[in-house]
DNA sequence: AATTGTAGTGCAACGGAAGTGCATTTATTA
DNA sequence: TAATAAATGCACTTCCGTTGCACTACAATT
């Protein structure tokens, strides 16, 4: 408990009560989680809240943003050190097509790719789909 | 003007008046297009033909779906002879930051990926961004 | 040519998810 | 303790995708 409060302190997220139980529940959650997760795990939270803390979390670094192509935004935490607007950091997603769920798989980063003159790359997003280990079973 | 109407033949879909028109709109456009730049070329048309239109393109393969991270899905016309449906003609894409443009490469296919044991890839998607040829000249 | 059926189109409305403005509460520090 | 800033909650909006149902145009069949 003591270490997720020194973690959000140590990247600017005051450490609030509702702020902790977020990020405890996204370290116990092995997939990438959507508002409405924590939504549903927080019925006494307003949406708003939940909303505001993940964009907090985001842009502190604590989590990163995943676009799995399903049209809903989902969170994941940072590894401790990831540097995410690095590209150097960029692992891919996996998608399972069977129970929807989205992970990261941290040490598969994604590719370097060669563009075409005059493309300049920032960023990259890429997201396999297909069946997870647990649905393939 | 003909062509289309045998491609769409071709592809399973009748060549309706308004459908030639959107494959028309989508051919002359070297960019990615959303429901929403069609419904503004057509107005005089209901969203609702134009959103099913694209289904349609999409399911007989005259179209394929684009998914650039900015939360509007995205279409652009497939190349004659193209199989979204294979892996190995997934090709990226590539979204500017700048125009909000995006664009397919359909060069660049998506590099092989070793997957963890249990994982099976049925399909992916890889987005580059940044600044595109036209914005960084 | 008239009839029947199917595919396409238009209108209205729904629903999910992201996002914003403002009031209120809680924490910080002077 | 007063003053200030940050966090939370409520209400409401917007955007986009999607569906149900009625209507129309087209194609096939008799």
């Amino acid at each position: 408990m003591k270490e997720i409060e020194q973690r959000l302190t140590e990247n600017g997220v005051r450490p609030t009560a509702m702020r902790i139980l977020i990020y405890k529940y996204m370290a116990e959650s092995e997939v990438a989680i959507a508002l409405t997760d924590i939504e549903n795990a927080f019925a006494k939270a307003d949406r708003t809240t939940l909303f505001r803390t993940l964009k907090t979390f985001e842009q502190k670094g604590v989590v990163h943003q995943i676009d799995d192509g399903t049209g809903v935004q989902k969170y994941a935490l940072c590894e401790t050190g990831c540097n995410c607007e690095l590209e150097q950091d960029l692992h891919l997603h996996f998608h399972c097509n069977n129970c929807n769920e989205t992970v990261c798989l941290t040490e598969h980063k994604i590719p370097n790719i060669n563009l075409p003159e005059g493309y300049v790359a920032e960023d990259a997003n890429l997201v396999l789909k297909g069946i997870c280990e647990k649905c393939s079973t």
